[in-house]
DNA sequence: TTGAAAGCGGTACCAA
DNA sequence: TTGGTACCGCTTTCAA
């Protein structure tokens, strides 16, 4: 207790008129403060503060009008330290100017707070610059991390080596089993082209994402297989960054290599999709759907609009949030359990941008 | 150093193949753990990995390894409790799904790295719900507070009773002096009106924000107060909840309550302004900017969509983030420093979708 | 039911 | 330059 000491001989000579800024002198209220006011001991405090402690309805009123005089709350750092568990969520994630991302990370958000738990945002620039973000993720003793970015192995393994728990979010690693939650690429894709094929629809071409995007190869290589499956082969793919600029190019870019141009775009994700309608529309004059229908993946905000109508997969975006949260507060409370691959299935959007069978 | 007893008790009897997993146990390297291993005092080690601290280069270079062979990472929680710094950054925020606010967000986390901080993030559902969140921000002994939601003054007194700093963004309170950030909607708002009566429009209709956005009320009566001046009166005004849908209900409801159709829609953002253009040409076949001029506010990534090219005033979002956090970071350094609101000015963007003088 | 005391993993002061 | 030590504010045994 000698510790204690100088706060201890803080004296009251005034009771009656002893606010919180006399007690304290500009300090925050600390369960110490609490309990002098209150005429107990510090942990005392500290249980009366606990959901199921035992303590004394008589104890428990007058800690609580000590705090409530105080304005005290308690320190979750200091509670951390002694626990070992932050109640942080550690949320890697890039491309917030993008339109799927935000809605990922609201929900995300969402979810978290039904765990208790706290988001410990780390927006990157570009999902490169992991390595320097990733030491601050590892000193804040996250209880978990939530990557909706590229991690490397060595990356990952890093992060595993503090037994902290990774879920991917629309993404994974190649050749290592992790925890992740993602949207039936392949599904999705097949279901597009076949809906496609069935509309008449013979002279395809993709606007696809880059090639380090996992799920977005997976996307592809579906959407290429399916085509060959009906008998359409050599379909022109060019690639693009999963904006809108990279739709509009990627469009000039297929009839510029193709004999002909294309009466289907399939491309990688909506944005996309809408620069694709719009260079259509207003640099080549293409009516959509008449002359091209458009596809894309996600189904974010901006593709109801009424310029767009954008026929396309929807992600279950508050589901996949929901998966995984579960997936990852699950692997808080038990480490042992292995990874976990979680797809949710995309629904199929039937908007006007395309002709479907 | 008794507490410390029980670890020290760890044998090494192979000091040859000793390896972090068999010294820790499966623990997490702590500081301790580094002292043993390099044969020094556990404060050494703290020292060593301070940036200006007094240490021979021998002594650094035995700490660096010892550290590195354990994987060791410092504890930011730890370090926290004792410097009562937490280089986190709480961030409340809502409507991610907007097109703003992610982009915002974005700036925030860009600069909040510059200033070596953590943004601890409360996305809410909807700008109240605040309450309980508050709670968790104060636990969290964040040094700071970027406030992009409303705040009551009772809760904005929560807060500064703990001396943590508050930056508004984008809004403030009323007869209260707080730090603030905000782009100038005054200006903005007469510029546009000016430019818009230079072009010959004299009939002119508003579809404002909610009442209770400060920042929206004061671009409503700035553009009122500037087409009073310019000789037009009994402009109809009518309400709308910032988003896609209330911008196409806004239109309809300003052609309904007006004796005509008005020739221009000032919409109190970007996206009730694209709202506002599909619903001219697609519900109601009017050509933007033919038949109606529309213009925004925000200058949002798809408002350069080629849909719409609105005309609109872009907030300096880069600039504001980082003086929103020039002004926070000023005040965690020196609390006694005086509320500062600082007005940045728009830029307008003349795009297709108003005809301007 | 209550209180004393031992940490959690760092930082920083002070003496050597 | 180095090591010893006293905290930061809480949780959690363990006795009383």
């Amino acid at each position: 207790m000698a510790r204690r000491k100088a706060r201890a001989t803080v004296t009251l000579r005034k009771p009656a008129e002893r606010v919180a800024s006399e007690i304290l002198g500009g300090r925050r209220a600390t369960s110490y403060d609490v309990a002098r006011l209150a005429g107990v001991s510090q942990s005392a405090v500290s249980r009366c503060l606990q959901p199921g402690a035992s303590a004394s309805v008589k104890m428990r009123e007058r800690v609580r009008r000590a705090a409530a005089e105080l304005g005290y709350t308690p320190n979750a750092i200091a509670r951390s330290l002694i626990t070992r568990r932050s109640n942080l969520i550690a949320v890697l994630i890039s491309n917030l100017t993008s339109l799927y991302y935000p809605e990922v990370l609201s929900e995300l958000s969402a979810h978290a707070t039904v765990h208790d738990e706290r988001i410990l945002l780390f927006a990157l620039p570009h999902e490169s610059d992991i390595d320097e973000t990733l030491d601050k993720v590892l000193q804040y003793q996250v209880d978990g991390v939530i990557a909706a970015v590229r991690l490397s192995l060595s990356q990952l393994e890093a992060i595993n080596r503090r037994r902290i728990p990774v879920v991917f979010f629309n993404r994974y690693l190649r050749d290592h089993p992790v925890n992740a939650v993602c949207c039936d690429q392949v599904d999705g894709a097949r279901v597009l082209v076949t809906r496609l094929h069935a509309a008449g629809h013979r002279r395809f071409g993709v606007i696809a994402g880059p090639k380090d995007s996992v799920v977005g190869e997976e996307r592809l290589r579906a959407t290429l297989e399916k085509l060959q499956e009906l008998g359409i082969r050599d379909t022109p793919v060019v690639r693009g960054g999963y904006d809108y600029e990279s739709g509009a190019a990627g469009l000039h870019e297929l009839i510029r290599i193709g004999k002909k141009p294309p009466h289907v775009a399939v491309c990688a994700n909506d944005l996309m999709a809408i620069g694709c309608i719009d260079a259509a529309r207003f640099d080549l004059g293409l009516a959509v759907p008449e002359k091209l229908s458009v596809v894309g993946f996600d189904g974010v905000g901006p593709s109801t609009w009424s310029s767009y109508r954008l026929t396309t997969i929807r992600q279950p975006i508050q589901r996949m949030a929901e998966a995984t949260l579960t997936l990852l507060m699950d692997r808080v409370e038990n480490p042992k359990l292995p990874p976990e691959k979680r797809v949710l299935a995309g629904q199929i959007v039937e908007g006007g941008s395309a002709k479907l069978g």
